[in-house]
DNA sequence: GCCGTGGCGATCAGTCACTG
DNA sequence: CAGTGACTGATCGCCACGGC
């Protein structure tokens, strides 16, 4: 960790967040990843050597803890009081990027893993219908991870990349950016359907609502820009 | 004195192979 | 799955130098 030889707490707390990745780590402990796989996924361009050398930093500086597994290897990971406190931190860093530092989206920032991951977390439980739904999403414009299945259920939502079985309720057709620019707040869904940039496929009822649940940034309402 | 540039060594990050 | 280690390329920090 680099110092910056101050006693200014501003320049403490810097020391130890903005080292590159550390911010994106603790966000997906807040967000409930606790597992060294389940971060990974999270932060997909991190390297598993530099995640592991981060997370030992931040145990240092008291702001994770860790607990053996039981019966397997590696740790549980959890944020400790000092790292709870960083949580309106990061919010307001969110809400700040989305209004300051917000992504013109290029392709080289588009990644249908990363997408498929965030959206998993930000599925809305309001008018989500109370039994199982099975969603198929097809991308049309990526060769690797172009199919997967959203499975949701008591307002947990689970990714497969391999055909769970089910019977799909939702087929949803798109194209990374379009989904992307839906789920980060730059296109409305019912924009999105309305340009043919999302096709559905479904019972009606089943798709009137999803507008209203289908998974969006916690940040998309902040400053919007719609895309036309 | 100030500023920009270039060279060089140290450090960091990413990739890949590997382990238990 | 949850890491570790070796290697390599990129970046950073420091210093010297030259132009103004």
């Amino acid at each position: 960790m680099k110092r910056y030889g101050s006693f200014c707490p501003i320049a403490k707390a810097s020391e130890i967040l903005s080292e590159r990745w550390t911010f994106l780590i603790v966000r997906e402990l807040m967000l409930g990843a606790f597992h060294f796989n389940d971060i990974r996924r999270g932060v997909p361009r991190m390297s598993p050597a530099l995640l592991a050398k981060r997370l030992r930093t931040l145990q240092d500086c008291e702001i994770v803890s860790t607990t053996p597994i039981s019966g397997g290897r590696g740790f549980e990971y959890r944020l400790t009081q000092a790292g709870e406190d960083l949580r309106p931190i990061i919010e307001l860093a969110g809400h700040w990027g989305q209004r300051w530092a917000r992504s013109k989206l290029p392709p080289g920032e588009l990644d249908p893993g990363e997408l498929m991951w965030y959206i998993r977390r930000h599925f809305g439980k309001i008018g989500l219908p109370a039994r199982r739904i099975v969603m198929q999403i097809d991308f049309t414009d990526v060769r690797r991870m172009k199919r997967w299945w959203v499975l949701l259920e008591d307002g947990e939502a689970d990714l497969c990349l391999d055909d769970p079985g089910f019977d799909i309720d939702i087929y949803l057709t798109t194209d990374l950016l379009s989904l992307t620019q839906v789920y980060i707040g730059d296109l409305s869904f019912a924009r999105a359907v309305s340009k043919g940039c999302i096709e559905l496929d479904g019972p009606r009822d089943l798709l009137r609502g999803m507008p209203v649940w289908f998974a969006r940034s916690r940040f998309a309402d902040d400053n919007p820009i719609w895309v036309d």
